[in-house]
DNA sequence: CGGCACATGTAACAAGTTACATGATTCC
DNA sequence: GGAATCATGTAACTTGTTACATGTGCCG
């Protein structure tokens, strides 16, 4: 469902083919919203059959750039003001935690000292990106660097909880 | 994939059926790995398929009891211990961040303050949830009120977080 | 002219959602 | 005896993953 969203987002910045998007997937999205090649291309199909995007121009080797259309951007805005956020927010990481007990403590720690590295790789790895980052004065470094804040405090508070749930169990 | 193992961390603590272990699922995994009624029946014929688990007792209305086996146990352990946690959060509430651009300040700031609503809303239903909950000194008490800590940490730093980012909209 | 990056697609499967469908027991 | 709760299942659909498949243009 969001994914089709993601599209329609990255697109009104500027046109884009399914190749261009793929990549900015892997650099600014990976974090928040993975996908894969095959449903991007399947995704970008089925908008373009719906009328949200459109094929503006093609280039060499079947490259087809897409640009968000009048319809795709009133679709996009009522998504991000209309919709509301899911809190559902799945996490493998949270669910190993109720079932701890059928470890040893020695175990369990062990597993929470790994939440604390994976915390700390994470932390890192923000940092680094921020550093790569040509951080503009446009819209998507705004908000871009938003969420990227929003990461490093998540991994902080990650890195936190771990350190204390390591030092509760007995 | 963790659905499977998420049934068979509660039939670790004891046999349940179907329904009861559906009830549970709303109330403690909800906030976690929430899933469906039909979903869990499915995936309880095929543990029991697999030998994960088997049939205890059968009661009244077709009830049937089920009990992690000695494989499921080893299963459990083997994921809980050898298995790589995914960083992989998808998030569609970071994801509309992105792309506040494509709205009026106004509304990017609403969007925020609509996620501060949303974090203190889920640390009121975490702190009543807490209260709710009989605890007791067994694992999944201690282990729960650990899960529980991340969900409190979680909001408040989220509320932080979107309080900050909205004082960055100019 | 060979390799790499560009570029798009399809097929098979697993996981998750929504809706429908049915029946048994308990309790008032 | 009627309603609520207990109890399980199936069907159709969407979303996401993995693997396969194929071809083009550019650059050295």
């Amino acid at each position: 469902m969001s994914l089709r969203h993601a599209l329609l987002g990255l697109l009104a910045e500027h046109p884009a083919s399914g190749y261009d998007l793929l990549k900015r997937f892997d650099t600014s999205l990976a974090n928040v919203w993975p996908a894969t090649q095959s449903q991007m291309y399947a995704e970008l199909s089925k908008l373009a059959d719906t009328g949200m995007i459109s094929v503006a121009a093609e280039g060499p080797r079947g490259r087809k750039e897409y640009t968000l259309t009048d319809e795709g951007l009133v679709e996009l805005r009522r998504w991000l003001t209309e919709t509301k956020p899911q809190r559902n927010t799945r996490s493998d990481i949270l669910l190993r935690v109720f079932f701890l007990g059928v470890l040893t403590p020695e175990q369990a720690r062990g597993y929470l000292t790994e939440l604390i590295e994976l915390s700390e790789q994470g932390e890192q790895d923000l940092r680094r990106l921020d550093e790569s980052i040509d951080w503009d004065d446009d819209d998507l470094s705004v908000y871009g660097r938003i969420a990227l804040e929003y990461g490093l405090r998540f991994n902080a508070m990650r890195r936190e909880w771990a350190e204390w749930a390591a030092a509760q169990i007995k």
